[in-house]
DNA sequence: ATCAGTGCAAACTTTTTGCACCGCA
DNA sequence: TGCGGTGCAAAAAGTTTGCACTGAT
């Protein structure tokens, strides 16, 4: 996981007949940096050279090409984005209430499986074809104190 | 669960010195008739004496009385809104990516357990205090086709 | 009489789109 | 040259707010 995102971007895309332009390969490169999803505003302030409106049109081409996952919104209400699972691994997401930090995390194997089952045993049951499932942790993270204090605006832990 | 819903929200409402007035009985009871979660949109189909703005501020109104829970954005990106989980009782949401409705669904006890166990670990190896947890399972629901056609625009299995 | 609640319209925020220009992943 | 990509500005969509009026959980 993790081996030639690029490459593997690129090819995707140009199955769409979609150019790997350095903007988009800036994107992924941003998306690969940050150890959690991305709002299109830390994107923004990660890439300053990168432009509202084609960070979006790129989000969504790249979307497409299912190089990028779309996490609805974050806590705050923002957008957020991350690489495809199958380009970074499946994970799930420690979500800070206090900061809205969002980071990447694993479960092990024993309860993601045992996830599995529940989810086929759930499938049979509703008539739902399962296809994949997004599980937020909520809470609050290390770096924000237990009391009181004045919110977080940094963007080490971004989204 | 699900006993007294409205006397609980009137009790957790006059804590914080608010009325249970008739807009906000309407908007539990539209809450409490849903199989899932809300969109501001499907209220107003649902309830058309409600008026935009006051269904905003009533939500945040019953937000913060933890009446209401908030789901940042269902698939679509509409903030989507249920009631707490104490007083329904805590489950997780099938969603559908083709209609996006969302239905609420209980796991098994032994699975949640398992859940419980493995973001304890988390908490300790992470150094993250963990509140709650939201289990989002995606595809294909059981009224929609799996050959293309028109999108469902129902309220049935609203958000 | 009081003060929270309501409805309308305007403002604000986030995201999308139209259009002209750019440039070759 | 062609055609996808980019940037700006405007529009659209969703949400919040100011203000005057209402009404009594």
């Amino acid at each position: 996981m993790g081996t030639d995102v690029h490459g593997l971007a690129a090819e995707r895309l140009q199955g769409g007949r979609k150019r790997y332009t350095r903007r988009r390969q800036e994107l992924v490169e941003l998306l690969l940096a940050a150890r959690g999803p991305l709002t299109v505003e830390h994107i923004l302030t990660l890439g300053p050279q990168l432009r509202l409106s084609s960070v979006y049109r790129n989000l969504t081409v790249l979307e497409d090409a299912d190089v990028v996952r779309r996490l609805s919104r974050d806590p705050a209400g923002h957008a957020c984005f991350e690489l495809s699972e199958d380009l970074t691994g499946h994970h799930h997401h420690l979500a800070c209430k206090r900061c809205g930090a969002m980071t990447d995390v694993e479960l092990t194997d024993a309860i993601e499986e045992h996830l599995e089952r529940e989810l086929d045993r759930l499938a049979l049951e509703r008539g739902f074809e399962v296809t994949s499932h997004r599980l937020d942790i909520f809470g609050r993270c290390q770096s924000c104190p237990s009391v009181e204090t004045s919110l977080s605006t940094e963007i080490a832990s971004p989204c």
